[in-house]
DNA sequence: CCCGATCTTGACCCGCTGGTCAGGCGCAAG
DNA sequence: CTTGCGCCTGACCAGCGGGTCAAGATCGGG
C-alpha cells in the first residue's frame, strides 16, 4: 500500500477505523459491512478502498493499535511495585481498567478463535504474551514462598487470564453490573487469593498494590 | 416443522446434527456452510432443507441439546456434598469435566454476544442459570463465614464462571496443556482459595468434594 | 405387485457484499 | 491559468451462499 496522505487524509483514515472499530464492537467482524462503515463515516463506498486495501487489512490495522496502546498502559501500571503477588495485584487492577476503558478495541480480541482465519494467530498473540509475563511472575511468587507451588505456573497464569477476559466481557454485555473500579478490585482480589500462599500474603499484596497506584496518582 | 420420520431418517438428522456441531466448533456458526455440512455427511444440499426449515433451525436445535446434557450431568455431580465451598469446588470440577468434553457442544456456546441476531439471549440463558446458582451458593458461604464478605456475590459469581469458561477455551485452542483431570483440579483450587475466607476453609472444601468424588467412583 | 410416504438428488434462483473503475472535484505549486 | 496530485463518488461486476423445486429412488404395508 503505503500511500501519501495529506493532513486531511490522515484524519478520515482515522475517522473511518474509529467507525470501524465501534461497529465492530456492536455486531462483530463478519457482520459489519464496509458500507456499513463508510455509511457511518457519511462518504462512498470506494473511499474506502482509497485508504485500505480491503477489510482485512483494515482490521489488522486495528489489532495492532490495540497492541501497543495496550503494552503502553501495562508498563506504567508496575512502577514502584516489587513483590510478584503485589505486582500480579496491580497488574490486573490496570488490565481490568484498560479493558473496559477500550471495549471497542477489546471486543475484537473476543473474535480471536471463532473465526479460522489468517489473522487468528495475529490476535492470539497479545494473549500469548500476557500469559509468559504472569507466568514468571508467577514461578517467581513460588520460588520465595508467597504464591501456592501445588499446581503448574502456566496453568494458573492462564487462569488468571481467564477471569480477567471473561469477567471484563461479562461486564460489557451487561451481566455484571458493577463500575469499572469495583470490578477491577474484585477481579484483582480473585486472582490474588486464588494463588497465594496464604490470606495474609494476599492481603499484603493488595496493600503494596494500593499504596503504589494511591503514590502514583497524587505524584 | 414436525415431520414424521422412520428409524432411517432419525439417523440422517442425528448425522447432519453431528457434523454441523463439529463444523460449528472448528470454524464457528458463520463460517460453516450449509454446503459444508452436507458435503461433510455425504449426500446432497437439499437433504438438508428436509430435516431442518434453515441454517438457524438446526442451531436451535443444538443449543437445546446442550442445555439438558449439562443441566443433567451438573445435577449429578453435587449429591454427598453439603457445605457450599465444597459443592462449588465438586461443581467446578464437574464443569470442567464436562465442557472439555463436549468440546463441540461447548464452543457454539462460545459465540454468544458474538452475533447480535436473535438467539442470542437463548445462548445466554444456560450461562445466566450458573451465575445464579453459584451466586446463590457464595451468599450462604458468607453467611456461614467459610467465603470472603468484602466482594459482592454476583461479582465473585461470574468471577467464578469466567475461569472455568475461558480456562477451557483456552485448553481447547491448544494454549494449555494440562490433561482434562489436571486442569479439572487446578481450577477448582483456583476458584475455592479465590473465595475462600482461610486457606484452611478452601483445603476442607477440597477434600469433602474429593471424598465424595471418590465414594461416588466407587459406588 | 402396487401405491403412497419417506427420502434423496443436483440444477437453479436470487439477494447480498466485497471489490473495481472511470470519472469528477478542489487545492496548491509552478 | 494550468497542471497534477490527493481525495471522493456511485454505478457496476462477480462470486458466493442460503434456500427452492421438480424429478426420481427406496421401502414397507396391503
Amino acid at each position: 500500500m503505503e500511500r501519501r496522505l495529506t493532513r486531511q487524509g490522515e484524519a478520515r483514515k482515522a475517522e473511518l477505523l474509529a467507525h470501524a472499530a465501534r461497529l465492530f464492537a456492536e455486531r462483530g467482524y463478519q457482520q459489519t459491512r464496509v458500507i456499513d462503515i463508510v455509511r457511518s463515516a457519511g462518504v462512498a463506498k470506494g473511499l474506502f478502498y482509497w485508504y485500505f486495501d480491503n477489510k482485512d487489512a483494515l482490521f489488522r490495522e486495528l489489532i495492532g493499535e490495540m497492541r501497543e496502546r495496550l503494552r503502553a498502559e501495562q508498563t506504567v501500571a508496575l512502577v514502584g511495585v516489587g513483590s510478584p503477588l503485589g505486582r500480579l495485584f496491580a497488574g490486573t487492577l490496570a488490565s481490568v481498567r484498560f479493558l473496559a476503558a477500550h471495549r471497542e478495541l477489546y471486543a475484537l480480541m473476543q473474535i480471536e478463535g471463532q473465526t479460522g482465519d489468517a489473522f487468528t494467530d495475529e490476535l492470539r498473540e497479545t494473549t500469548t504474551a500476557h500469559a509468559r509475563d504472569t507466568g514468571t511472575l508467577i514461578e517467581a511468587g513460588q520460588a520465595d514462598g508467597t504464591i501456592r507451588a501445588d499446581d503448574d505456573p502456566t496453568t494458573l497464569a492462564h487462569a488468571v487470564l481467564a477471569t480477567v477476559i471473561h469477567l471484563v466481557y461479562f461486564q460489557r454485555t451487561g451481566r455484571v453490573e458493577e463500575s469499572v473500579d469495583g470490578l477491577a478490585t474484585t477481579a484483582a482480589r480473585f486472582v490474588t487469593h486464588a494463588i497465594a500462599a496464604t490470606g495474609q500474603d494476599a492481603h499484603a499484596a493488595e496493600r503494596e498494590a494500593m499504596g503504589a497506584f494511591v503514590a502514583m496518582a497524587t505524584n
